[in-house]
DNA sequence: ACAAAATGTGAAAGCGCTTTCAAATGGCGC
DNA sequence: GCGCCATTTGAAAGCGCTTTCACATTTTGT
């Protein structure tokens, strides 16, 4: 029934098998565990000599620490939870890569869990991770209340993308969409376009809701009356990208440009109007949001507005260690670019 | 500078701040720790009349049981090490989402490295996963040696995709490509295109490998002559499928069809199609492989082998559940189905 | 009816590490 | 030259759980 411990505590002091632990390792170099602790962890000054003697122990049996032990005697995993809304899907891939790539070189392991996009399930995520006494919790945009992300820094340091939030320990690191949906509506308004119709995200996203204000609001400057019913709602995904067109479409209105709230959207967006017949950009110009890896190889490639993921990725994290070591991180983001490829063009004259 | 442990420990029993304890639950059903355990494991028989005590105390308490001491005490943490290739990925991505859901509802939680396509970062993968004490290890489609691999099942259980691998406490989960490229070559053919051209996968990589060679055999079937220089190599990138594509063009060579060995170098290789003024599939068909997520939204819609990725995901999440458990697990992945969309179709008569 | 074999339960010993606490060593002032 | 304080170091007590071992009850076989 028991498994084999993975290998029978070897005579002595031998690196056979299994692992060598800290005793091990204190016995050889002729110090106390405690001794060695201290070393490994820097908590106290420890003479030349020693700390020699251990060094040459540790390398002679190849000693790692065991993190799990660690954990429960000291407090912390050097995990950190990462709630992802869902881990397939390029943006949030794109992310969690930064997020694995700053965390690795410190030590820190990132235990990743996806919330699919539901409160609960991300509450649920939170527990899960906090029982795996995780060190600390980064939120990817999640649609938890700010009331209960609060109530987690009380415990634990959270870094939150994708909302502005100041609490005690805790970051938050949010993109500006409002100037990046701008950006991307007065491309296609300096373009000479003027009826633009828009693809919402989910409503409850806020993402969703400050794009469309971008939107709204670039329209605004321009003097653009806004007309409701170039308005679709989708959800993010590439099948509402493609529903929502074809609603545009059959609804008979007029336009010549189309902004999506997100790549993926555009991407099916972009299909429903190859199914109809309408050409991009030739007959109607196509601005996405993101700049996902595909957006680069879509036909045409898509003109979107860059969102630096994997940096903002790699920014989160940056962000949890400091929090980890007593700092309080200063976060800059990058701002919004517009990334301008061949899903745009003027319009043309004569037409809509 | 010691961080406060969660909340210094109730005078007695209080559900207070931070975490209950085995003991507390023990104290309050009135039954000694190790009873508790007994029936958090289900290791013994124990009494109904405890059963239920115990039962009431956690349910008064909100216990939850500390994974980290579990794992150090029992010597399983209930978290299976996943290596990957890349997070981020199309590919991957919907393969640890099959994983992550196979194992959540089992009470493991897995944790993702990636190996970036190298022998030696995957080996470093599994070292931390070891050093983390996972339970088991799922390699995704690694380039690691087989002996490696081996050597790793020696100490814990190994799942790995992509290979056909047999060994005590290992489970391999290959998919079928070479039956996979042949499907597709032979769709090509059976269009009537004789002039098909390949382009290959990183040749380390045995996916890319097998791949080639079910085009080599289709093409051998129908008797068709295989011309090398319709044979170009790519690395599975969308920008690798974009020069080989146009090392095609350059070549001057005639071709018909194009068979890509992933998605992703489909996607690069129509753009540089696009860029040259040949339409998918009017002049040129084309073959994926993978039916990633976003083949269903290219323009036009990918013909592509499916691969069911995240089942595969969960197969393996499934094989690891077993192999802890002691079973040997009964794999089979479900045969290669070639998607016909509409980036294929019948050679034009009259044209090469 | 009595020994033998099950059965349910608790005490206690760890798992591998961190962290008090106190002891030992040496340095300093007066 | 002796007491007092700062510095290194070790012993030991956990962290929260699992698991062995032994003990106290049953239950069974004959």
């Amino acid at each position: 029934m028991k498994r084999p411990r993975a290998a029978g505590k070897a005579t002595e002091d031998t690196p056979s098998g299994g692992s060598v632990t800290l005793d091990m390792v204190a016995r050889r170099a002729g110090v106390s565990p405690s001794t060695v602790s201290r070393i490994l962890n820097g908590t106290a000054v420890v003479s030349e000599a020693k700390q020699a003697a251990v060094s040459q122990a540790i390398a002679d049996l190849g000693f790692v620490p065991n993190p799990v032990a660690r954990g429960l005697a000291g407090g912390r995993t050097l995990s950190v939870g990462v709630v992802t809304q869902a881990i397939d899907s390029p943006f949030y891939g794109a992310a969690l890569r930064g997020i694995e790539d700053a965390l690795g070189p410190a030590g820190y392991a990132p235990l990743f869990m996806s919330g699919h996009w539901q409160a609960r399930e991300e509450a649920r995520c939170v527990e899960v991770l906090r029982a795996r006494r995780v060190d600390g919790i980064i939120v990817l945009t999640g649609r938890m209340s700010d009331r209960a992300l609060r109530s987690i820094a009380a415990a634990l340091p959270v870094v939150v993308t994708g909302r502005q939030l100041k609490a005690p320990n805790l970051a938050s690191l949010a993109f500006d969409n409002v100037g990046g949906a701008r950006l991307a509506t007065e491309h296609l308004l300096s373009l000479g376009h003027r009826r633009i119709a828009f693809i919402g995200g989910d409503p409850r996203h806020p993402d969703a809701v400050e794009r469309e204000r971008g939107y709204r609001l670039a329209l605004a400057s321009a003097r653009v009356r806004l007309d409701p019913s170039l308005i679709v709602e989708g959800d993010f995904t590439e099948a509402s990208g493609l529903t929502a067109a074809t609603q545009l479409l059959d609804r008979r209105v007029t336009f010549s440009a189309i902004f999506a709230a997100n790549d993926q959207m555009a991407f099916g967006a972009a299909l429903a109007l190859h199914r109809r017949g309408r050409r991009v950009p030739d007959d109607v110009s196509l601005v996405g949001f993101d700049d996902v890896g595909a957006a680069l190889y879509s036909l045409p490639p898509l003109t979107t507005v860059h969102q630096p993921v994997s940096e903002i990725g790699r920014l989160a994290a940056a962000a949890m260690l400091q929090l980890l070591a007593m700092q309080t991180p200063a976060l800059s983001v990058p701002a919004p670019v517009l990334v301008q490829r061949e899903s745009t063009r003027p319009l043309a004259s004569g037409r809509l």
